[in-house]
DNA sequence: CGGATCGAC
DNA sequence: CTATGTCGATCCG
């Protein structure tokens, strides 16, 4: 039980404006030691006077409204099915149960490791002091766990350490130290790879191990191989810090004992006496997977004399429902027999299946369904009244039907990072943590060599209520800045959404997801790889500035007619294909490549290459006012360019404002190229459904367009955005050209490549905002982009062009698909996934939570510094 | 897609 | 004296 549900309890008195007083008091019941504890009445009188009227509690009941709403509205659902409905439904699903029943796989052995209140255990074993101590891990805040003697007390895992306090006065706070609980898994887990090296760990304390294989073997194995040793010194009590330890750590209603196991069904004393001769202080294991999973937990604690609960079961549901069932220091199996699985499951309370929480819990409750079997019985209405996904869920765990393997590594699906604090209320606080965030976040990103789309805000303010605004841009981002654009701009539009008033919050955080497919990252490789090259080979390449590695330039001539804008070709492209296209079939892959011009695009490479290496000169194609140009070397076109694009600038400014163009840095628009925009956006209207189509030329861009707004137009900074982004430039001053869009202003940034680094501070410049939703029309797609901002609006068209030209590149072969980092070109970015990461598992059963021992640890450990960090704003 | 909600540890 | 976390997934509109 948590305390969330003591908490719910406590709820329930209220509301029913109950008795107090009634406090039996009772201490010596099933405790042989004579512990103190309290009873369930009085835990929660406690938890209320603590709680009552807090604003948390305020909001726990505002919650509680919401879930109550939810069953309202769940009922009266139920109350419109007829007969004849429930009865089309059940023999539906009584077809399915069919199906499901004959693919029961009862085959594997799945094993569910729980270590018994880890870190509590932890700390005690090191420290002998709390041995005998109520103690908990954690702070005064929260707590992640506690001992069997505080859970007396009805101290738990997170309950905040004040409430805590008031249970049990004599508590031991002892706080967090992620690194010890680290290594102690990692000993751990050596021990389990021996019996299953794909097993999977969940967290530091938990793993599911798929032994089926290993007890094949290990049939065949002599005794010997199953012979372990009892580790006289940890026994006796000694660690390398020669402190007294205890064996174990035993408050429970088991009394404590020097036996191996205390549970009823491992080990007994005369249960090792039938382990037949041994060798002193040995003990020989058998070959069943309950002799198995003994010698797992036997071996765990010589090794880390830390106890360890265990479930076996034919998948990966049961397994961890079974180890809960002899905790602590216990096991259980279910034996492979569907009649075992279903007697296992008969009344067993639907709470007890992981993923079945508090709230699905109280709406089954509302419809008379507690335990498994009765959720079995009400199949039928429950697939009229949940989801598709749920109620097929409902029905796998009623049947007892889980993962019968261990599911290969995922691929994450976002990544995260929040911080509470005490209030801050100031936008310069705010914002300045909201940098902090990202700046974590695009670390931990990076490390995975991630980038995705959306970029969530997440808020809770000091009423506990949390809010999260989210935006997607169309190009991946992944640095510091790039996120912090995104997520400034989020905060922003809070903090206005309450002005005058102060935006008043205890908690921030930052999300990046939608990352990219395996297949738009190939597409990412092989335009970056054909685009950048380090070092000397440089081969269509120049440097951007003189001082960084940026090198970056045009890589890619379109082929004639130069005429047309690159929007014409495109569409030209599009249209002579349209044959062959099949309508989308998966996102990403809209565009066909135009052969003809993916191999025109290879033949001006090579003759880059060629002039590079021969200096003969060569005629070129300049990308920006598509003459031809004949130079002698990169120099002299590269001048070429350069004077094009600042010529450009200049003639090309373009800027649809309102009425207000007074706006600082924002040029007003001038009436004819406005008239000409507008033109342009009318001229390629279509019936094409937008939003279908990424690169569908066509779309419609009829909404309110008087409304539109540019700023300045300023490419991505940061340089792993840039290394693909290089037809970006060339499209984007392609797009200065055709006076679709504004023009850049800043001078220090005439060449539209913002040199500068980003500094400190909320209120960078390096570029404009446009007015807040803002339609603008994507003059690559022409479809129309709600933002925010213009470096969102810019990414997306990044995006529509390199999903353009980049899918030409893919399709050529020779294509290599290294890639290398501007910054350190040793660095080969892979898209891989390292061990140990997060992922999803799809299947039933097993959702292994969010993140890895190592980055639970730095993250916590930031956060708690951080906590201290931010105090110090208000000094 | 965006936002809220759920569940896990 | 105060004081209730952090992550990922999924559902719903």
């Amino acid at each position: 039980m948590s305390s969330r549900s003591a908490m719910d309890d406590m709820k329930k008195v209220a509301n029913s404006s109950c008795n107090d007083g009634l406090l039996l008091r009772m201490g010596l019941n099933d405790n042989k030691a004579g512990m103190q504890g309290l009873d369930k009445e009085k835990i929660n009188k406690i938890i209320m006077e603590a709680t009552k009227g807090s604003k948390f509690y305020e909001n726990e009941l505002k919650k509680d409204q919401q879930v109550n709403q939810r069953i309202e509205k769940m009922m009266q659902l139920k109350e419109k099915i007829t007969a004849q409905q429930l009865l089309k439904a059940q023999l539906q699903v009584d077809k399915l149960v069919m199906e499901l029943e004959q693919s029961r796989n009862l085959g594997s052995t799945i094993v569910h490791i729980d270590m018994d209140a880890f870190y509590a255990a932890v700390e005690m074993r090191d420290n002998p002091e709390l041995k005998e101590k109520p103690i908990a891990v954690g702070s005064m805040s929260m707590l992640s766990t506690s001992n069997y003697h505080a859970r007396r007390f009805g101290v738990r895992a997170a309950m905040p350490g004040f409430i805590a306090k008031r249970l049990c006065p004599h508590l031991t706070i002892v706080p967090l130290n992620f690194e010890k609980y680290g290594k102690v898994s990692k000993e751990v887990r050596e021990i389990l790879a021996e019996y299953d090296p794909n097993f999977m760990p969940m967290g530091l304390d938990e793993a599911y191990l798929n032994i089926t294989e290993h007890l094949e073997e290990r049939l065949n194995w002599p005794e010997d191989r199953r012979r372990f040793f009892f580790n006289t010194e940890s026994t006796t009590g000694v660690d390398e810090d020669g402190m007294n330890m205890p064996a174990k750590f035993n408050e429970d209603e088991v009394s404590s004992s020097p036996v191996l196991f205390e549970d009823n069904t491992s080990l007994m004393d005369d249960d090792l006496q039938q382990r037949g001769p041994s060798v002193e202080n040995s003990v020989v294991f058998g070959t069943s997977a309950e002799e198995v999973v003994k010698e797992i937990r036997f071996r765990i604690e010589q090794k880390t004399q830390l106890t360890a609960s265990a479930g076996i079961a034919p998948n990966t549901m049961l397994a961890k429902m079974c180890s809960d069932r002899n905790k602590p220091n216990g096991q259980y199996r279910i034996s492979p027999e569907r009649q075992a699985v279903l007697d296992f499951l008969k009344d067993l309370p639907i709470r007890k299946v992981p993923g079945i929480g508090k709230v699905t819990e109280k709406m089954l409750k509302a419809l008379g369904i507690v335990t498994c079997s009765e959720l079995y019985q009400q199949r039928a209405l429950l697939s009229l009244l949940f989801s598709e996904v749920s109620w097929r869920n409902f029905l796998d765990i009623s049947l007892g039907l889980g993962s019968t393997h261990l599911e290969k590594d995922g691929e994450r699906k976002s990544m995260s990072t929040e911080r509470t604090f005490s209030e801050i209320n100031t936008a310069e606080d705010q914002y300045s943590l909201c940098r902090e965030l990202c700046r974590d976040l695009a670390q931990e990103l990076q490390k995975e060599g991630l980038k995705g789309k959306t970029v969530t805000l997440k808020l809770k303010n000091v009423n506990f209520e949390v809010k999260t605004r989210a935006s997607t841009v169309l190009s991946s981002v992944s640095t510091e800045e790039e996120i912090f654009t995104v997520a400034k701009d989020l905060l922003g539009t809070e903090i206005d959404s309450v002005a005058p008033h102060p935006l008043r919050i205890r908690l921030m955080g930052v999300r990046v997801s939608g990352f990219l497919t395996e297949e738009e990252k190939k597409y990412q490789q092989k335009s970056i790889t054909s685009f950048l090259k380090s070092g000397k080979e440089i081969g269509f390449l120049r440097l951007q500035t003189s001082e960084k590695s940026n090198q970056e330039y045009f890589t890619k001539n379109l082929e004639a007619p130069h005429r047309g804008s690159f929007f014409d070709q495109k569409r030209a492209a599009r249209q002579l294909n349209s044959g062959n296209i099949s309508p989308n079939k998966s996102k990403g892959k809209q565009l066909i490549p135009d052969d003809k011009s993916s191999a025109n695009f290879v033949e001006e490479t090579k003759k880059v290459t060629d002039l590079q290496n021969s200096s003969v000169c060569t005629v070129f194609t300049c990308p920006v006012c598509f003459e031809k140009q004949s130079s002698n070397s990169l120099e002299e076109l590269n001048r070429h360019i350069d004077e094009c694009l600042s010529g450009m600038c200049l003639k090309d400014t373009v800027e649809i404002s309102k009425n207000d163009s007074s706006r600082e840095n924002t040029p007003s628009f001038p009436p004819q190229f406005k008239n000409e925009y507008v033109d342009k956006c009318q001229k390629n209207k279509t019936h094409q459904l937008a939003g279908t189509d990424q690169s569908a030329i066509i779309s419609d861009s009829s909404a309110n367009n008087s409304t539109e707004k540019f700023g300045q137009i300023i490419p991505d900074k940061s340089p792993r955005e840039r290394q693909p982004g290089n037809l970006s430039d060339i499209a984007r001053n392609m797009c200065m050209k055709q006076c679709l869009f504004p023009k850049r202003i800043s001078e220090d940034n005439e060449d539209g490549f913002d040199k500068t680094e980003h500094t400190e501070g909320t209120s960078s410049s390096c570029f404009f905002e446009a007015k807040e939703d803002s339609v603008l029309v994507c003059p690559v797609c022409n479809s129309e982009q709600k933002t925010t901002n213009l470096v969102s609006f810019n990414r997306h068209v990044d995006v529509c062009l390199n999903k353009g030209l980049i899918q030409e590149l893919a399709e050529k072969e020779d294509f290599p698909t290294k890639i290398y980092n501007v910054e350190n070109s040793n660095r080969v970015f892979s898209g891989g996934l390292s061990k140990g990461q997060q992922y999803t598992n799809p299947s039933q059963g097993t959702k292994r939570s969010g993140v890895t021992a190592s980055q639970s640890v730095s993250k916590k450990a930031k956060s708690s510094n951080s906590k201290h960090t931010i105090e110090m704003f208000f000094k």
